[in-house]
DNA sequence: ATAACTGCAAACGGTTTGCAAGTCT
DNA sequence: AGACTTGCAAACCGTTTGCAGTTAT
């Protein structure tokens, strides 16, 4: 069986060089990063990686669920498991926690006072971690 | 008393047509809207606005919270009240609707659970409205 | 063999900025 | 006069795309 088979790649996408160059960069990232900043990382393992690619790779592990684009905020993304949580931003140092905490307005009471139908939602929230407070 | 002093404009900051113009087409808005639409908008009241300007007065409404840019999508805004609330946005006609339900967990809770404090979040919830259901 | 991937450079779309002219106070 | 505002066009920035050449399967 061959090594990358079997990964959880979706048929027809293969893995190279250039993908693991870049996979490795977001697995060592544990804050917010920009493109830019992941493409510098990815080019320290594989030297003249082109940025298309660092894009192309990235809407990969977007649909993957493997990355998170950050909402409201310059253009910035965060490594993450691809379940349901939300976001702990440090406005300070940029680290970035997982939670599963949501107190999201059930369906129902929704429904109810508004008529809405919801589908999905954003949450995140801003402020200090632990070390910065 | 000058008609426009007291309406909340910062001091220095001058009420002009275009402006006018802007603010009146934003008033209209009951959607999301991008700045483009909310352009042409204002220049059925005002022909020749510039974008530029439209780009320069939304920031000050901005500034004010007479609107908002909608986090997580391609650039748009909505206007609303500048108190703390959040969106119930329809991905079918865009209307978009206020709510003071809020998902936020307690400071308290992720103090204690992550030692993390919380100043500020976003949250946008998105589905269906009533007639689009 | 062939479908997928890469780097490059050009194109893009939204937004910002510098500037000279105009306007309000 | 002096501060503020405007329209225009150029600059910007992050992102996407077309393409000819390369590589994984």
């Amino acid at each position: 069986m061959h090594p990358d088979s079997g990964v959880g790649l979706p048929t027809g996408v293969r893995m190279t060089p250039q993908r693991r160059a870049v996979v490795a960069a977001v697995a060592g990232r544990r804050r917010r990063f920009t493109v830019a900043e992941l493409h510098q990382h990815a080019c320290r393992s594989y030297p003249g990686l082109g940025l298309a690619t660092t894009y192309r790779t990235l809407e990969l592990l977007r649909d993957a669920g493997a990355v998170r684009a950050l909402a409201g905020e310059t253009p910035a993304y965060i490594r993450c498991r691809p379940e349901h949580h939300h976001h702990l931003v440090c406005t300070s140092c940029g680290t970035v926690q997982e939670t599963d905490l949501c107190a999201a307005p059930g369906a129902d009471e929704l429904k109810r006072t508004y008529g809405f139908s919801p589908r999905s939602h954003e949450f995140e929230v801003y402020g200090l971690c632990r070390r910065c407070t």
